[in-house]
DNA sequence: CCGTATCCTTGCCGATACTG
DNA sequence: CAGTATCGGCAAGGATACGG
């Protein structure tokens, strides 16, 4: 994005806000971390690891990063229920953004 | 940020998340970017710029951009007022990260 | 011209309880 | 085990009016 498309074009249209909308939240960001780090990680599994998430906020959560193609959901129908999730190519390509981010939220603290 | 810290760390500490609290918002990018590319810029300018952002909004999102160190507020104490906005050199820092969300939104919205 | 004050709506997020 | 349902609190942001 350049600045002539903040004069004539609306704001929500921007790449920025649209990568924003994606990544912002108080747990979006630890969850793709979690997966990055994990591979293929389990619900309770991903719950564990935030400690502080309720199950409505991870569940909405998982649910907005996989219609957003940054994770997939592999769901194994048997008894008790298992799910895994891990993070598509497109969730991976995000990763140095959330990197430079915090690099610079460290070094400018 | 690795990820040992989201194990070990509160979230909120994280620089991520300190990061985003600077970045995340309806307008703030839009105003970095105007000063970005306008350099020195009076209060009704960038008002235009923005076109839809309220009054409250943008006064609010100034101050907390000046508290936050990204933006410089110089004030002339003449009648009219007149009041200019810049980037500092901290600010300047954030451009390129700014950058990449948004070549990331354009290329996989 | 450059804001503040007030009121209001909306959306995020947590707590808790319940289900296949 | 992996969720959904319901309720409620809190903060961001908009509309409008007023002030130095």
């Amino acid at each position: 994005m350049n600045f002539s498309s903040i004069e004539e074009a609306d704001l929500e249209q921007s790449g920025f806000s649209y990568t924003l909308s994606l990544i912002s939240g108080k747990y979006k960001m630890a969850i793709l971390y979690c997966l990055m780090e994990y591979k293929v990680v389990r619900y309770n599994e991903i719950k564990r690891y935030l400690k502080t998430i309720s199950h409505k906020t991870l569940s909405t959560v998982l649910k907005q990063l996989e219609a957003d193609g940054l994770v997939h959901r592999e769901e194994y129908p048997q008894i008790p229920p298992k799910v895994e999730y891990s993070l598509t190519e497109r969730g991976k390509s995000l990763i140095p953004i959330l990197d430079s981010m915090c690099l610079w939220g460290e070094k400018n603290r």
